[in-house]
RNA sequence: GGUGGAGUCGCGUAGUGGCCGAGCGCGCACGCCUCGAAAGCGUGUGACGGUGCAAGCCGUCCGUGGGUUCAAAUCCCACCUCCACCGCCA
């Protein structure tokens, strides 16, 4: 949720903010509107409490013959006192719905949709081969991805990693979480499924909805981000102990619903997969600092594996709700000759932290922290990037150096 | 899954309808004392919302949500969590 107080101080910006998205301004006019009717609503239920208060308390000390009268009394105000809380209480689910329709205010980075981003920055050199095989042919080759017995067992959208193909994960996994504990990150194993409490925190049940998988009272999560962000809520963390940076690895389910036609060959848009993401809450002010230490972690380990990628800003129109800005990091993908998103990093301001209540206690008082997450590793998608940059003429594979103590040594994956 | 017990202002506790709209101890902050400190003494001690330039005033909060009552930490119902034991299980 966005703060009241910029809405009532600085209404245009967030109209501006709307608009960038490409979402309606007059969101904001709505959103002034529940705000005031529900302070009058509380206002005037408050003065009828008082009242009542006073009245009940009057007849502790009565006279008996004065009782029953006074009694009367406190009766009526009651009456009055539950309409009023009636009516407040519609006011604050008003002001509550609106509130939360309302996405994150842009903070930078350029206005538009999907097509708009801008282009920050080129690093690496892409390979040049002559007919590149894809991913699946190389994984197929290795022994390394298996897509038939995926759908075969699975259906669409499901895989098995074997062999070299296995290990390459776990081998991301070390390399990803050796470098978090370096910079400092606690590592998380949190759980996958959570309480829709978790979910609606997040921001992950509104427009993303049709995206999650839903197992009794528990969804599955998307991201670990949704178990790492709700780790605190209910907090008031001491100020001092800031940032706390985590570094979650867990499985990420997605239903990939609308998404039929896109990715459909491989283990680029799959239904489960495994990712080490980063996460971290920091004070409001530190936030756009924050945002760029994230981002540098993520092209350090694309650089550690030798993957030629781009660093995109994302327009308004593609950021989450809960984002006021986004950076992707993008490899390049031989087979398909375009860029692919294999990171990305939400710097979500104080919009997480106000729904999942959490705050911090500094010197100017209890006010809530800023979250930022950003991927260290998304496995399939490390996985085809290493393979289609590291083959060679033959189908073989050249491991990326900082991997091969984590492979046994291995400096090349032969085909089978 | 079964049975029993428990959830109170940072921590520990008191509290079975109005004298608790929450006491005490610890912790913490400030002050006194002291050369300085400890001890001792005194004062204070949360969150949220409304209102006000402000000091302040008002309201809400005793696991959560309902209910009874003029009045609920206290009575009733449901749920959640934790602890103990039993059962089952990797």
């Amino acid at each position: 949720m966005i703060d009241l107080r910029l809405v009532r101080d600085d209404p245009e910006r967030i109209r501006d903010s709307q608009r960038a998205r490409g979402d309606d301004p007059s969101a904001v006019d709505r959103l002034l509107a529940a705000d005031t009717a529900r302070r009058e609503a509380v206002s005037s239920a408050d003065t009828l409490r008082a009242e009542s208060n006073t009245a009940s308390k009057a007849i502790r000390s009565a006279t008996p013959e004065e009782r029953p009268a006074l009694i009367e009394r406190a009766k009526a105000l009651k009456a009055q006192v539950q309409q009023a809380e009636a009516e407040q209480a519609a006011a604050e689910a008003t002001l509550l719905e609106v509130h939360r329709a309302v996405p994150n205010v842009v903070d930078g980075g350029p206005a538009g949709g999907e097509d708009d981003f801008e282009v920050l920055r080129e690093v690496g050199t892409r390979p040049t081969l002559e007919n590149p095989r894809d991913h699946v042919e190389l994984g197929t080759m290795l022994g390394a991805i298996d897509v038939d017995r995926g759908a075969k067992v699975s259906g669409s959208r499901f895989y098995f990693l074997t062999g070299p193909g296995a290990l390459l994960e776990l081998a991301l996994l070390q390399l990803a979480m050796g470098q978090a504990l370096a910079a400092g990150f606690i590592p998380v194993i949190p759980p996958a499924m959570v309480l829709p409490a978790a979910m609606e925190g997040t921001g992950f049940l509104g427009a993303h909805a049709a995206e999650v998988y839903r197992v009794d009272d528990h969804y599955l999560v998307g991201t670990s981000e949704v178990a790492l962000a709700a780790f605190h809520a209910d907090e008031i963390l001491d100020g001092g102990s800031l940032p706390r940076r985590y570094a979650g690895f867990s499985p990420c389910f997605r239903r990939e619903a609308g998404s039929y036609g896109k990715d459909t060959r491989g283990i680029i848009r799959v239904h489960q997969f495994d990712k080490v993401e980063m996460f971290a809450f920091v004070p409001p002010e530190d936030a756009v600092e924050e945002h760029q230490r994230l981002l540098a972690w993520e092209e350090q380990f694309l650089q550690v594996l030798e993957l030629p990628y781009r660093v995109i800003d994302v327009a308004a129109g593609d950021l989450g709700s809960s984002a006021a800005r986004k950076f992707d990091c993008e490899a390049w993908l031989p087979s398909q000759a375009r860029w692919l998103e294999l990171t990305s990093t939400s710097n979500c301001t104080t919009f997480q932290a106000r729904r999942l209540n959490i705050r911090q206690r500094g010197e100017a008082g209890v006010a809530p922290v800023a979250t930022l997450n950003g991927t260290l590793v998304a496995m399939p998608r490390a996985i085809v990037a290493i393979l289609e940059n590291h083959q060679q003429e033959d189908g073989s594979v050249v491991v990326p150096t900082a991997l091969r103590p984590y492979l046994g040594g291995r400096e090349v994956l032969e085909p089978a």
